[in-house]
DNA sequence: TTGAAAGCGGTACCAC
DNA sequence: GTGGTACCGCTTTCAA
């Protein structure tokens, strides 16, 4: 590249890279900048941040749950004030590594800032990844982490508001759907944790309803429906909700009258169901603020780790409840 | 590090990656590890590709497209795939750069492998990222690009096979939702493009129909439904579909007797309407097939670029068309 | 205005 | 067995 453009390695630099303490001949960039075309001279980004001492790069482990609708628009939101911020994010697929094994294969790209969405990292992974240089650490996930910022998104406040609202709607005998998909238990324990939590000092009942994301599953649960003797039923999320009010509304027990059927994440899909479905509206932080909470860090990472409760839940109450 | 154990860099760097060629006493080994542990000591993988010249990483931009069920799990097993033959997978958020610049900016972090999802990767962009040093570079798009391999994954045959369904089922006036969310066009455009095709040569007719996903979108489209004077409608996928059935059912038109309804993606959803939704069943590659080219490829990547048409579209007969 | 050279953190060859 | 050292590609003083 250098030899192309008939110059040293410092004045590509220096071009390249605009540099305002150095000032370049027209005559030369141009050179320069002709023979970086005519090559596809692209610079090396693991020399440039080698040499720097660091990089730009927000580091998030892929989440190991399959992601809805809500945290896919959350997540661009993130990236793109992320992208305006002037960091890299780069998603990383650390699947079959767990724990602190994940947090040094992490560390090796060396990220100024890293976003963990699931749970699993410990106080020793956070300070694995700040000893390698990490400024921020922010995990997204049920509960604080010792060393890092948080933004605690605490599901059993879902499973509580929707317990509370059946125990308002006058159900006594609720049933609380738990997928069967293996992923989903870091959510719907808590949830669940939390229908039960709302029902404590009442004389209401809790019942667990396991339930895979199928037709025949469905089926067979509303089959027995009667003889569980439910009067209400918070379906885990819309989807499982829409399952089960099918299979239930096949099985002649009607919904609302017979068992109450609450959803949650406030999908459209909701409002095309026949009882209009209520469901537990789920308030995401702005992709925005997350951004701005990570650049604040990465600016000074001696900033004492904040701690917020972030997932808003309010019930919106159709005609299914 | 080599400080602490009172060894050099060399020595550090054997014991740490086993090194076969040379064998270090026992007393020294320990000594790094220990040294290794109480410091965090973490490798870095930027100072370690500089070094070797190449690296395992597979480069995914992650698509600007909300992508659903489907894709998830493909791209998750693709991932676990590429995991198991040693690779690092890294998904790169480039949001905001098309074309070469986008190129340019994946080439910097010279991925031996690159994944690009979406279209928009040209020729030129190929050139630039094996110059750079990517031994593979796979496209997944509506169509081939010269340098790469690539998946074809032609949507104009989803239309195809939803077009021909509906003109077997005596159909002739058919209506195609186009989604108004910008971003879905990449793949509604070839599914409207495929159901013209279908009809050429017949005397049925094609009747584009913009659509937002609101349902007060769908009670207009609804609402002018008859004066359209259609008698089948392809939905652009089950969700869409979803939404028009129940708008055209509070209006009083008969699904399937006076219009019929085909959606795509066959979602669990399309089962648990009534009546019962037919669809386009999508059929995507393995994620694992997609492995094993991009590994073999990255071994031998003199090999001429392989096209595979990859997306296989069959249509699922239900209650609504 | 430009170039020479040091050094970021590893790896691998060659001496000792 | 272990250490010295050159080198990967880039940025950044310091001199010329």
């Amino acid at each position: 590249m250098a030899r192309l453009a008939g110059v040293s390695r410092a004045t590509v630099s220096y071009v390249l890279n605009n540099t305002s303490a150095v000032r370049i001949s027209e005559p030369t960039r141009r050179r320069v900048h002709e023979a970086a075309k005519e090559l596809g001279y692209v610079p090396h980004a693991a020399a440039r941040s080698l040499r720097a001492g660091h990089s730009r790069m927000v580091l998030m482990p892929a989440p190991r749950v399959p992601v809805g609708p809500l945290y896919s628009r959350f997540f661009d939101e993130l990236q793109w004030s992320l992208s305006r911020l002037d960091y890299t994010v780069v998603q990383y697929g650390g699947v079959g590594l767990h724990g602190d094994e994940a947090a040094r294969a992490w560390a090796e790209l060396r990220p100024v800032a890293v976003i963990v969405p699931d749970e699993g990292l410990g106080p020793k992974g956070v300070a694995v990844l700040k000893r390698s240089g990490a400024r921020a650490v922010v995990t997204m996930g049920p509960e604080h982490v010792e060393g890092a910022h948080a933004l605690v998104m605490d599901h059993q406040e879902v499973g509580r508001a929707a317990g509370a609202h059946l125990l308002d709607r006058g159900r006594r005998r609720l049933g609380v759907v738990v997928p069967e998909a293996r992923g989903l238990d870091v959510f719907s324990r808590p949830r669940l944790a939390g229908v039960r939590r709302a029902v404590r000092g009442t004389d209401a009942t809790v019942t667990e309803l396991p339930l895979a994301y199928e037709e025949e599953a469905a089926a067979r649960l509303a089959a027995r429906w009667r003889s569980l003797g439910l009067d209400a039923v918070f379906a885990y999320n819309d989807e499982y909700a829409m399952l089960l009010m099918r299979a239930l509304q096949d099985e002649g027990i009607d919904v609302p009258g017979e068992t109450a059927l609450l959803g949650a994440d406030d999908l459209v899909l909701g409002r095309l169901l026949r009882p209009r479905l209520s469901t537990v509206h789920l308030r995401l932080p702005a992709g925005r603020d997350l951004a701005e909470l990570v650049d604040r860090v990465v600016r000074d990472p001696t900033a004492v780790p904040e701690t917020h409760e972030v997932l808003g839940s309010r019930v919106v109450h159709r005609e299914s409840s």
